[in-house]
Order: C-alpha cells, then sequence, then structure tokens
RNA sequence: GCCCCGGUGGCUUAGCGGUUAGAGCAGCGGCCUUGUAAGCCGCGGGUCGCGGGUUCAAAUCCCGCCCGGGGCUCCA
C-alpha cells in the first residue's frame, strides 16, 4: 500500500462520473473538509485487512503528532503499478475508515471508483507532505522508501538446510551429529537460527589499535577506516598475494571506475534489488552512485567486448579499492563489516554448464589456496553451499565433489525455487571468538546477468551466445581476512597458545635489541644487512632496559628477537629468542646467516614489501596508546 | 532504523552531588647502563562529548542532542 499523506489547511472534491460499474453511490456535489489531513491511498496487490490497520496505526502516530484529528482517505491508484483488484481495494479502504473510527479519528472518505476533480490546500511546515509505503512484516515500513519486488520475494523464500558429508551423504541438519565439528556446529546455528546473546567488544578490533594496525575514523562515515603505517602494510601483502594467486590462475586483470550513473539503463534493473543500501555522490545535474562490487564495471567492459568461445572460460579480475555499501549503521561491526572494503572479485565467462563446472572447481582449489596462504587453514572455516532443488537434482556429483575436496562436512542450503541471479552459490565461513560467522571465500555460478548486461560470446558456428558467468572472491573481502587472523590470534591465545601473524605477514620480523649503547653501532649495522635481504629488521635504541625492550617486542608479535652483546659479537653466534618456541628452547643459538636462511625460506613463496617506519625505535611515532 | 550500554589528558581508567578531578601507561627532562616480558626521579598535559535544566553547589541528578560500541534486523 501507498499513501501520499498531506496535512492540509482544506480539499474540496467533486464526484464528475463512475469510472468502473462497482463504483460507490454518492452525490454528485462539492464535498469541502478543513484542517485535516488527506491520505492519497493506492492498494496494491497482495494488501489485506491487516495492511489497512497497520496504516491507519501510523497514521495516528503522524495525527497525535501534529494535533490534528480529522482525515479523509481518498482513493488514489496513480501511486502503484501494482494494483490490487477493484472489489479487494475497496474492502481495504472502507476497512480503513471503520478502523480509523474506531481509534477516535473523525474519518471520512472520498468515493471509490469515480473521476473527480479537486483542490487542495497543503500546509508549509517540514512535516507536512509525506509518502508512506506499507508492508506487512517485520515493521519495514519507511517514509518514501520502496522496497523492491526482488526483496520482497526473498522474504518468502523457503530454506531447507542439510549436511552434506565428503562421502556425499546429506542428512537434515537436526539430525547431524555435530561431536568433533565444533565450529560447523556454531556455524550452522548461526545461519539457521541467527540468535545469540554475548555483550563485548569483538577482540579483533582490541587488537587492530593496540598492534597500531587500523582505527575508527570519527570524521568519516561509520565503517570508514583509517590504516596506520602496520596495518597498510599487512593489507597491501594480502592484496599483492590474492592478486599474483588470481593471475597465476590466468585471469585478465582490470581497473574500472568506482562511481556510476544511477539513471544508466543497464544498471537500474540489477540496482533495484537493493534500495538505500549505496553511497549516493551528486555531481552537478548527476546521481552517482559508489560501486558495491567489481560486477557493473567488468560486465560493461565484457559488454563492449569481443568474445570468441575460443576465449572461454575467460577470466577477469579487479581488486576493488574501495568497495562500498552503506550497510545499516548497526550492522557495522569492526574489520568484519565496513562500509568502504577492499574486495578482489574475479569474474569467469563460459560457455556452457559443463565448463562452469570445471572452472568452478578450480576456483574453489584456488580459494583454498589462497586462505592457506593468508594464514587460514580448513579447520579454521567452514563451507557452506547454496543451491536450487532443481540443480541439485542435475549437478549432485559436482556438488558431492566440491564438498570431498574440502574434506569436512558442508551447510547446505536448498531453495525450492530461484530467487537469485545464481543457481548455486558456496562460501568459505569463518566462526570468530563471539561465534559469528562471516564469509570469506565465495563463488557463485550466475545464469541471468550475461543477458542482463548483453554479454555475448559467438560459438562455432558462427552464433551468439549468453555465457554463463563466475563471481568468485578468493579471499573475501581483505579487511575481513585480517579481522580472520586476529580472531584466529586470539584464540589461540585464549587457549594458552602464543598469539602471532604469519611471519609473512609480521611487520617486524626481526627485531634487533642491543644489550647496552655499547652495541648500538652493531645492532643498526646488523639492522639494515639483514633489510638488505628483504627481510623486515629494525633495531631498538630507546634508552629502556633490555628486559623492557624485549617485553615490548613481544607485544608487538614480533616472530624474532635478537638480542646483541659482546658474546654474539666476539663469536658470531646469535641469541635468537623465536616467538614460536617456549620455555627454555625459546632461545636458539644461530649464526646471522642462518636466520636469514630460516626466514626467507619460509616466505619465499610469498610477496615481500618494506615497513614504511624508521628502522630506530626511537623515531617513531605511536599512533594509538 | 529499533533496543541496550557507553563517552573523564594520546591510551586505560578512579571518582558517581560538596576542597585546586586522582592514578597507571605513553610523552618530555634527567639519572642508571651487559643478558631475554615492566629500573629510578622529576615535569608538562584535562572546556569531565555538546546544550539546556534542577541545586547554595553538577564530571556526578534530570531532559534533549551528537558520537561510538553491542544486540535485533541485515549481509547482493
Amino acid at each position: 500500500m501507498k499513501i501520499l499523506q498531506l496535512h492540509s489547511n482544506f480539499i474540496e472534491y467533486r464526484p464528475i462520473e463512475k469510472e468502473i460499474s462497482s463504483a460507490e453511490d454518492v452525490d454528485k456535489r462539492i464535498y469541502r473538509l478543513e484542517d485535516l489531513v488527506v491520505l492519497f491511498t493506492c492498494v496494491e496487490k497482495g494488501d489485506t485487512i491487516e495492511t489497512a490497520y497497520k496504516a491507519i496505526d501510523e497514521v495516528k502516530e503522524f495525527l497525535n503528532k501534529v494535533k490534528v484529528n480529522r482525515i479523509l482517505i481518498y482513493p488514489y491508484a496513480h501511486l502503484s503499478s501494482e494494483l490490487a483488484e477493484p472489489s479487494e481495494a475497496l474492502k481495504i479502504l472502507e476497512e480503513m475508515g471503520v478502523y480509523a473510527s474506531k481509534l477516535g479519528i473523525e474519518a471520512y472518505r472520498a468515493p471509490f471508483g469515480w473521476c473527480k476533480e479537486f483542490s487542495i490546500s497543503v500546509k508549509g511546515h517540514p512535516l507536512a507532505e509525506q509518502f508512506k509505503s506499507i508492508v506487512l512484516g517485520g515493521g519495514k515500513t519507511g517514509k518514501g522508501e520502496v522496497i523492491s519486488k526482488a526483496l520482497e520475494a526473498e522474504e518468502k523464500i523457503v530454506s531447507h538446510w542439510f549436511i552434506l558429508k565428503p562421502d556425499g551423504s546429506m542428512v537434515p541438519v537436526e539430525e547431524f551429529d555435530f561431536a568433533g565439528h565444533e565450529n560447523l556446529r556454531k556455524f550452522a546455528a548461526y545461519e539457521i537460527s541467527k540468535s545469540r546473546a554475548a555483550q563485548q567488544t569483538p577482540p579483533h578490533v582490541i587488537l587492530m589499535r593496540k598492534l597500531e594496525l587500523a582505527d575508527y575514523e570519527d570524521a568519516s562515515d561509520p565503517g570508514n577506516f583509517r590504516w596506520y603505517p602496520k596495518g597498510n602494510l599487512i593489507k597491501s601483502l594480502i592484496e599483492e598475494f590474492v592478486t599474483e594467486k588470481v593471475i597465476a590462475y590466468g585471469a585478465l586483470k582490470v581497473e574500472t571506475p568506482i562511481m556510476y550513473d544511477l539513471e544508466h539503463p543497464a544498471l537500474a534493473n540489477y540496482l533495484h534489488r537493493f534500495p538505500a543500501r549505496q553511497y549516493i555522490v551528486k555531481s552537478e545535474d548527476k546521481e552517482l552512485f559508489l560501486r558495491f562490487s567489481a560486477c557493473f564495471g567488468q560486465f560493461l567492459m565484457l559488454h563492449d567486448a569481443q568474445i570468441s568461445y575460443r576465449h572461454l572460460p575467460l577470466k577477469i579480475y579487479e581488486l576493488t579499492h574501495y568497495s562500498f555499501r552503506r550497510e545499516k549503521s548497526g550492522e557495522l561491526a569492526g574489520l568484519r563489516r565496513l562500509r568502504a572494503f577492499t574486495m578482489p572479485d574475479c569474474h569467469a565467462l563460459c560457455a556452457d554448464m559443463e565448463q562452469a563446472k570445471e572452472e568452478a572447481i578450480k576456483r574453489f582449489k584456488l580459494s583454498m589456496e589462497t586462505l592457506e596462504g593468508i594464514g587460514l587453514t580448513r579447520e579454521d572455516y567452514e563451507l557452506a553451499i547454496r543451491f536450487t532443488k532443481d540443480f541439485y537434482a542435475a549437478n549432485r556429483d559436482f556438488i558431492v565433489s566440491l564438498v570431498s575436496l574440502f574434506g569436512k562436512p558442508a551447510l547446505v542450503e536448498m531453495w525450492d525455487e530461484r530467487f537469485f541471479y545464481f543457481v548455486l552459490k558456496w562460501e568459505f565461513n569463518f566462526v570468530d571468538n563471539l561465534d559469528k560467522a562471516s564469509a570469506l571465500s565465495t563463488d557463485q555460478i550466475d545464469i541471468e546477468n550475461a543477458e542482463r548486461y548483453g554479454i555475448t560470446y559467438v560459438d562455432e558456428k558462427g552464433e551468439k551466445k549468453y555465457p554463463l558467468i563466475l563471481h568468485c572472491s578468493p579471499s573475501g573481502a581483505i579487511e575481513r581476512d585480517i579481522y580472520a587472523l586476529l580472531e584466529k590470534a586470539y584464540k589461540i591465545q585464549k587457549t594458552g597458545g602464543t598469539p602471532m601473524l604469519p611471519l609473512w605477514l609480521s611487520p617486524t620480523q626481526v627485531r634487533i635489541v642491543p644489550v647496552s649503547e655499547n652495541f648500538y653501532n652493531e645492532a643498526e649495522k646488523m639492522a639494515e644487512e639483514i633489510s638488505k635481504r628483504r627481510i623486515r629488521a629494525d633495531w631498538d635504541d630507546r634508552p629502556l632496559t633490555m628486559q623492557k625492550k624485549i617485553r615490548e617486542a613481544e607485544m608487538e608479535w614480533i616472530p624474532y628477537i635478537v638480542v646483541i652483546g659482546q658474546e654474539e659479537v666476539s663469536t658470531g653466534m646469535l641469541a635468537v629468542r623465536d616467538r614460536r618456541l617456549r620455555g627454555e628452547r625459546k632461545i636458539r643459538r644461530m649464526r646471522l646467516e642462518e636466520l636469514i636462511d630460516e626466514i626467507r625460506k619460509e616466505t619465499e613463496d610469498k610477496p615481500f614489501k618494506p615497513l614504511t617506519l624508521p628502522m630506530a625505535l626511537s623515531k617513531r611515532p605511536r599512533f594509538y596508546g
């Protein structure tokens, strides 16, 4: 139901003639009402008596606010293109009038089914004119907010939940024995019931600040973060790593604009699915929205490309810096859920379903390798696969093969009908210390957007065909990867372990601590020497005790701490404090070359970037704390 | 958007109607200077988020607003 609500000085209307046979009977005279709220009301398909009650309840609230108690319900079809049947509409309008009277409102109704003329005088205050969209369920009504068809449909989706085991057997989720699959149990509970309690700051938020990685930025919009040097380093290392993986997989790397014209015909339809979730940028007479993924840019590019079946599967990749989603303020959570985030997005055009499945398997493996490289093993995440009943019936072997590649039972969501543009979607989900799950890697098989965007390839016979499109993010949002690493470290700490980041991501890999000022020269020289070998090393030249320097290095999670004094200088054997070891074995005796070799070997298949902070600690500002 | 909680020096916080708002860390100045998680002394730094109100008196009580966090919802 749509209502144009006008707080008016007066309205005059006169029925001219009946437009439909079922029109109400009235006198053809002038009716005049003063000091009232006029409700131009349009009853839509799907509206019920309940909708009528809800509408009046909302109107009542408004009446109290503006201290008026008179309304006119004026049938007005022009607010919607999805009109209810006239008989149904009349019934609902009548009910609105009756219910309003019951609430003590002085309610009038203009006749239904008539062509009428009217004059109106609307008051000049800010609340005088309002547009309401009344929809039942969830109280999701907003002034002027149009709820799109697709979203309404989505609310009606029926999901069936299962656990699919690597051997191919599928059991309803309530019959599955979760013993030994604690994380999967939490993930399933999170997905299906979505209920949890706990009220505390997520551990990763405390860590991201304490480690001086990232922080909130009050001067921006919520969910837009500032990144300190160490955080920026980690983030760009992961970005680089993911990008190298995807390029090795064979994708073409491109770059596309971050903002698009709201009025562009190719985008309007897609965009309509997600009302009021965009940042809007006004530029002269244009309104642009900030992209929420790389889809548009890549699709528009592919639309204009000449593509042959020989090119397929055609992979195209972009690391969005950034993607924007204006999540509701209450939905934001540290690095887990942001309004601006960095997203690797790799699409693949495939000739047919056989090729799409083959490609999807490759990307599934790529995603596992990518997470593994970042420092998340299969123990750390759970697989969810979602698909339609029909797709399952036709492609059961393919679905089972994904689960068997994964090697652990997976959560399955099966839909009776297809509501989305894809027939299958899977994700890897990380479960954090507050038992919340969030998706990292994901891939989808999209059967709709090629046509929507006019993306075609030419097949063997010279005919234009629409390809299938796979949408994959092999790592998920980079910020979310960091969230997962921090949450994982905290989990380890909680169970008595030593928290740390993977060696290749540690901002400082080696810290040199001189025992006294007498060894400052040696310490500095050593730090420089290590740095020349593409290892991030620094040295502590502050006027503090050695003990304190070691303590601070440990609190920074530095993997190797080298103390240098007379003994090391004269023997050439270093005392290396290894964060990964415990107790007496923690300090290892080794030569500088051995240490360098060890680090280089462990990080050889990973990108390297220098830390953009001074090598001497006394020269570093403190960003937090 | 709704509900709950919070906002005191850069950070963590004490105070919750009654002296000039107190501490630790960090910063600055100095002392100390050889062995693996906090050496010592001193100094500077606070419109107690903002605006009203109650009161002889407000960081403290009340109202409104702003900002942040969490929960609900949501998550293309």
